[in-house]
DNA sequence: CTTGAAGCTATAGCTACTATAGATATTAGA
DNA sequence: TCTAATATCTATAGTAGCTATAGCTTCAAG
């Protein structure tokens, strides 16, 4: 095992994480705290990097940093830790699916809306007709 | 057209946009200013619920606050709107597709991750495994 | 006329960063 | 060793799109 240290720019490269994400990391307590150079400088050990990777792979497969910290906090037990772990995952992956479906309903609905527009021969555009209200939405009583 | 006018709440209950919602989209100049009673009270008309009919409709689409305010903007209008009614549409199609694909990538991730950890033997956690470094990244030179 | 619901403003909080300003530390070259 | 360029430091504010709170005032029903 190393002693060498690294800066926090450094760390920024090895990490794809920029600087001041980095920062914001260790402010929130995501990051552990990188000792200090005299000059008061942070000074970052490959155990830093290690899990800064960690962190940076977790939010690329879209977990939350509160979902990331569960997972380091999980990462360096044993036991019972994989079926826990499998249940934030799982738990995310039913998120996704979910975000899926709805962004997937969006498109569908943009796409016969983009569509008519094509075929469009009027001089109203039927975008703006689809989401405007009904007359129907105008005549509401006041005292409904 | 009448000269009916409505109160916050029951604004709200016609167009499914919460009270502080429709303050809020008030307050960034989204929403027209409506006219106020004599105590304060916001007094809105037909043509507003209209308007907050059009925006929710835009969110439900997942276009952007920006967005909305764009297509809104062009709804009043004639001539080439729908044009540019379309290329913000179709801007905006295209986005939710991307997004569609990157949440199918990460969907795909996370279902081998946690077959992987259905199909475990090992007392290790596959999942942290495949979130975890590799050797490679913790040996880094401190000068690279 | 009273009382309870609804509305008001202003402010702060949420996620996950990103950007800025102005000061200090470090490092490479002369 | 000195200097100049670069890196880093802190603190603060900004981004989107709301949501929530506190402490008031107004409105509407009985």
């Amino acid at each position: 095992m190393s002693i060498t240290n690294y800066g926090i720019g450094k760390v920024s490269r090895h990490t794809g994480c920029k600087v001041e994400t980095i920062r914001y990391y260790e402010s929130i307590g995501l990051l552990d705290d990188p000792g200090r150079t005299a000059g008061g400088h942070r000074s970052y050990s490959a155990q830093h990097i290690a899990q800064l990777n960690f962190i940076r792979r977790g939010r690329e497969l879209g977990f939350s940093l509160q979902e990331v910290s569960e997972l380091l906090g999980l990462a360096g037990q044993d036991g019972k830790t994989c079926a826990q772990v499998r249940d934030v995952t799982a738990a995310h992956l039913a998120d996704v699916r979910g975000k899926i479906r709805d962004l997937s309903q969006m498109a569908a609905a943009l796409e016969d809306m983009v569509a008519q527009c094509d075929q469009n021969a009027s001089p109203s555009c039927p975008i703006i007709e689809s989401l405007s209200p009904t007359q129907e939405a105008l005549d509401l009583p006041p005292k409904g």
